[in-house]
DNA sequence: CTGTAATCCTGCGAGC
DNA sequence: TGCTCGCAGGATTACA
């Protein structure tokens, strides 16, 4: 579910709820999310540590602790991660809960579990790793780089921006939404493409993207943000989910077909193959 | 290289 | 009302 807008929303809730914040316990749950949360090796204590800070890259989320470590998250499909006072009701799918110094609990809710918690012990380390292995933020790409990048696939376009290693944090619903801006069709394979289109594709996905964040996301069904309020950007979209409205820009029905193995909603009028 | 399908899971809406 | 089916915002792997 969470494309970079809703990781990024969730960041910046929880950022005045966790930083300085000790953790006093933490509740650990018995089923398996997509990674293992402790490794072994890891040798990290949690409690008693404050948290420093919390950043966003890509879709992950670090929370960096005064120890050095820190916690890798992740949201996968249906993941939320909320910062609730402790008396707040526990709810189905809750598989971690951290007990706050202020009262408060962090907790980590995830109904398909396709998402993961890590606790590691090098914070640094995490985040280096991150950064060699995701492309860019969708606001640092450099126009040359991505219009190289692009014309030297012969991939389809849904499949160049689902890949995290050229753009980081671009999802399925902001990949529609930017291809749709950019008036390229979804399967456009990557070589066919003109420097000039790529240039709009980019502006297109930074614009999309930027919105998305002033919407605080989409909510589809689980998104929600640090503190638990839904996204607002779901009210915006121009194709996703939108299949047999009219197009915004010519009424033409929106088309969706499989691409990526991901369903994929165009206009056929104002994004021609 | 690229694409497709399967996999990890639960929940929900569509259709019968 | 109740059932089955297909599909869902992600990421990785195996295979053609």
């Amino acid at each position: 579910m969470p494309e970079l807008p809703e990781v990024e929303t969730v960041v910046r809730d929880l950022r005045p709820l966790l930083v300085g914040r000790t953790v006093t316990a933490a509740t650990v749950g018995g089923l398996k999310l997509r990674k293992p949360w402790w490794k072994a090796g890891e040798k990290t204590h949690l409690i008693g540590q404050s948290v420093v800070a919390i950043h966003r890259r890509g879709k992950h989320m670090r929370v960096e602790l005064t120890g050095g470590g820190c916690l890798l998250v992740h949201l996968g499909m249906t993941g939320q991660f909320t910062v609730v006072p402790k008396a707040a009701p526990a709810a189905t799918h809750t598989h971690f809960v951290f007990d706050l110094n202020d009262g408060h609990q962090l907790r980590y809710r995830d109904a398909r579990r396709f998402g993961s918690v890590e606790l590691l012990a090098d914070g640094a380390a995490a985040a280096a790793v991150l950064n060699a292995t995701l492309g860019p933020e969708p606001e640092d790409i450099d126009a040359e780089p991505f219009r190289a990048t692009v014309r030297a696939s012969k991939r389809t376009l849904k499949a160049i921006l689902l890949d995290q290693t050229v753009v980081a944090g671009v999802g399925n619903i902001y990949a529609d939404e930017s291809l749709f801006r950019a008036k390229l069709h979804p399967e456009t394979r990557g070589e066919k493409v003109p420097a000039a289109a790529c240039d709009q594709l980019r502006i297109a996905i930074q614009d999309v993207i930027a919105k998305a964040i002033e919407g605080r996301g989409s909510t589809i069904r689980d998104y929600v943000g640090g503190s638990g309020l839904k996204g607002g950007y779901q009210h915006e979209f121009a194709v996703y989910g939108l299949t047999g409205e009219p197009c915004l820009r010519c009424a033409t029905p929106i088309n969706m077909v499989r691409v990526a193995g991901r369903s994929s909603h165009y206009c056929p009028t104002c994004q021609p193959k």
